[in-house]
DNA sequence: AATAGTTTTGCAAATGTTTTCATAAAATTA
DNA sequence: TAATTTTATGAAAACATTTGCAAAACTATT
């Protein structure tokens, strides 16, 4: 026969303890200031015994924020997101926003499906990873008016607001590197470019760089790996043991670039001395390795904290004009490059 | 004289626009069978035409599950989470869940909070890292009867459902490897154990295992560090640099035994000939370190699996009973230790 | 004590769905 | 062809809130 308040304590519930109206126990949360000290004690009291939690479903009904937002990568499982998942979510929560994460594996199809379902939950806004999204994505989103910000790639003739780095500045960067070393004989290694406009801008921007340079980057040199050490050990692993090897290896990204050095060590080979290893991303580690990955830093804390302002005032401003802020990818010459 | 459709477009605007009842469309999504297939060519078309976006909230509101997740994580920056939520979050949403996850940064008091506004939302379940939660939390938990699991750790005498390893064991087995191989001058580096139980309960059964072989692990061998590679590795270069250091390390996790292997190879020390490295976790990559990582397994992705389809069982039986799933860490002997 | 002004509160409508119930239309049976 | 069953649809209530408006309760001013 106890009283059992069970999950069914609403608004009312809590009014009827508190011995006011529904409205008033909505004013307390809502505009505290235009309720009566004494009685927001009253319902503050009630409130706590009750345990009453206020759905934000029904408020958001109400044209009121759902207090949400999307955010879309590739994968969680990688160490190139974490710190700018980290960051970009450390901010938003900060300022009380809920992270709705979803994640489609480098298939845009299932992009789609995901940033619909985001949709359904009525986010405030939505942060996708890089600028390659299907059409039928960018209708959607345009569709509804919704605050979008692409995080990770800058461009600047985007079709919606983005924050982050041209990578392919840091694809032309790393080569650079190598090239000024006095490599001539480079191999690259990178991740599948398809639907994957992060590794496709940067391999093209080595290969810009290289062919200015009058080298050639040929189907021989190239190498794909999945984005994973132990994956790109055992690429590495093949191309080093090959007769004919490169001097210089351009990694797409710091994960292969660890594989490549596990590969050299394993095989007895010195990094720099046999062969120069680059990296991109200087992800958190990259700079501790040993030897120290010599890579192109992508300032990755730094674009998600600046995608989360960004997001927050497009939300908060309904502005809904693009806009893009570039940050500056940055050589970090280390220990595993050195001049042939 | 664009029929403007902004983002107004609700069920009855689908309604109108297919000259039938809301009712009617709504069950076209609920309940297809109901309706006239010829009916819902008509609706579907208007919704299409329309860019209609059904409302979960509005859904929520009716009892209906509001078909989301809560995923609660100390942080996301960690390659320890990072493939125990990818496993999780891919069965949850192969089954048309979203997961809302937040992060607290080990402060039980913002887990509070966290899972408060988690239930804000109306989340269907909650997933929380460890066992280890603030008073306040379960009592929130318990009242609001809701599906919960606690993944990493188990623990026979949980008060909430669980599917992990055992730390405990985890940490004896790190500990009784070394012993074997005749170690007897350990040192123990691990991550602050405030509000850490994974890593409290492993230090734990390390020393437990190093006491009954009669040795002790004065506070002199036993080294605090936070959970990067970079800081663990500073820490370890004091270590090894100390006139009496151990003949073997034994690390908190895989990360922290990364940064002793950068440190001991930075000094130019052979790894394991000069001195012992074992880990805990055996995280993506451990394996292929340079040397090969010996450490203990904890199985991320099949406990990450086992609490996404647990917690589906519990959202779809409410069934409330607490349930346990126990999996067991296994020892991996690689190259980095041996015998002294 | 009357008036004006301010603060506090409640009523009722609105939000976007789902669902129960009732009814109309169509199909089946006798 | 009437009676019965089945199928398809709509009307209205319900869900948990917020908010505009108006009434009520105080305060302050004369």
């Amino acid at each position: 026969m106890v009283k059992k308040h069970q999950s069914k304590v609403d608004i009312t519930t809590v009014a009827r303890a508190a011995k006011v109206s529904a409205s008033t126990v909505s004013r307390t949360f809502n505009h505290p200031d235009l309720v009566n000290p004494a009685t927001r004690k009253k319902i503050d009291r009630a409130v706590r015994r009750l345990g009453y939690i206020r759905n934000r479903a029904a408020q958001a009904m109400h044209g009121k924020r759902s207090g949400t937002v999307g955010l879309v990568v590739p994968t969680i499982d990688h160490a190139i997101f974490a710190e700018l998942v980290q960051s970009f979510s450390e901010k938003l929560e900060s300022v009380g926003f809920t992270i709705l994460m979803t994640s489609h594996g480098y298939d845009l199809e299932r992009e789609y499906a995901v940033v619909r379902k985001l949709l359904e939950h009525r986010v405030d806004g939505i942060a996708l990873i890089g600028l390659e999204h299907s059409e039928e994505t960018f209708l959607l989103l345009k569709q509804q008016k919704l605050p979008v910000v692409a995080v990770w790639n800058y461009n600047e003739r985007s079709r919606i607001s983005c924050v982050g780095t041209q990578n392919l500045l840091a694809g032309r960067m790393g080569a650079q590197h190598l090239l000024d070393l006095g490599h001539r004989d480079i191999g690259a290694v990178f991740p599948d470019t398809q639907g994957n406009d992060r590794s496709f801008d940067r391999l093209r921007g080595a290969k810009e760089v290289l062919a200015t340079a009058g080298i050639s980057l040929p189907p021989s040199r190239q190498w794909m790996t999945p984005y994973s050490v132990s994956q790109a050990k055992a690429v590495c692993l093949e191309i080093l043991s090959q007769k004919s090897r490169p001097s210089a290896l351009l990694c797409g990204n710091d994960v292969i670039a660890q594989g490549c050095l596990y590969a050299a060590m394993q095989m007895g080979m010195r990094v720099p001395i046999d062969i120069s290893v680059m990296g991109i991303g200087d992800f958190k580690g990259s700079k501790d390795m040993e030897p120290a990955l010599s890579t192109v830093r992508l300032p990755a804390r730094t674009i998600g904290g600046q995608a989360a302002e960004l997001i927050v005032r497009l939300i908060a401003g309904d502005g809904l004009d693009i806009t893009r802020e570039e940050l500056q990818p940055e050589l970090m010459a280390r220990v595993t490059t050195a001049r042939i």
